[in-house]
DNA sequence: AACCTATTTAGAATTTTATCTAAATAGGTT
DNA sequence: AACCTATTTAGATAAAATTCTAAATAGGTT
């Protein structure tokens, strides 16, 4: 829930890319990791990663889990950066 | 030089507090370091990691190494969190 | 040259991350 | 109930990051 677990999110190419897949909308944990050579046990722990850091939200329907995007945290970091610019 | 390279550098507290330092102008590594309790070494350490994420310059001027903000990667980071959120 | 201050580099120890396989859990369907 | 599919958890291992102390480097001063 801080600025450090947002940040060490974001810095691994694997989670930003499932950010990415996450713009157009909800999938679900097999059809992200459809999408990556590791293992599901891996996308799992990455989504874990990205749940924690508040970047996405889980919600769950039959057997499957979905995931989607929290844009809200994402205004947050863009407020830090816009602070550090701007020297405030 | 990545987008991984900065957002890694950025997760740490310890260098956030560095950039915040720099907002206001440049300081010596010496300068900075008195701001932690950790070693200089240590806080030398941090400072590698900010310039090869390209969050910071050096100078140099005597026997002092300066460091300062560069904003322009701040602006590069700033790009990629608004693709993100308007679903570019 | 000898010395002093500032900073970085080297090497070691510790902690944290990332990954896998195998097992466990959860929810349907037959 | 037995089974199948989707997903997560556990435990192990390997790699990367963080920190320290001690030594090395760089630039002045005396």
């Amino acid at each position: 829930m801080g600025v450090s677990e947002t940040f060490k999110a974001l810095a691994a190419p694997e989670r930003r890319k499932i950010l990415d897949l996450l713009k157009h909308g909800k999938l679900s944990a097999g059809e992200i990791s459809k999408q990556f050579e590791m293992s599901a046990a891996t996308i799992s722990y990455h989504l874990t990663v990205l749940k924690k850091a508040d970047l996405v939200t889980e919600s769950k329907y039959k057997n499957y889990v979905y995931y989607e995007l929290n844009t809200s945290v994402v205004e947050e970091v863009m407020m830090w950066f816009t602070e550090l610019k701007e020297g405030k």
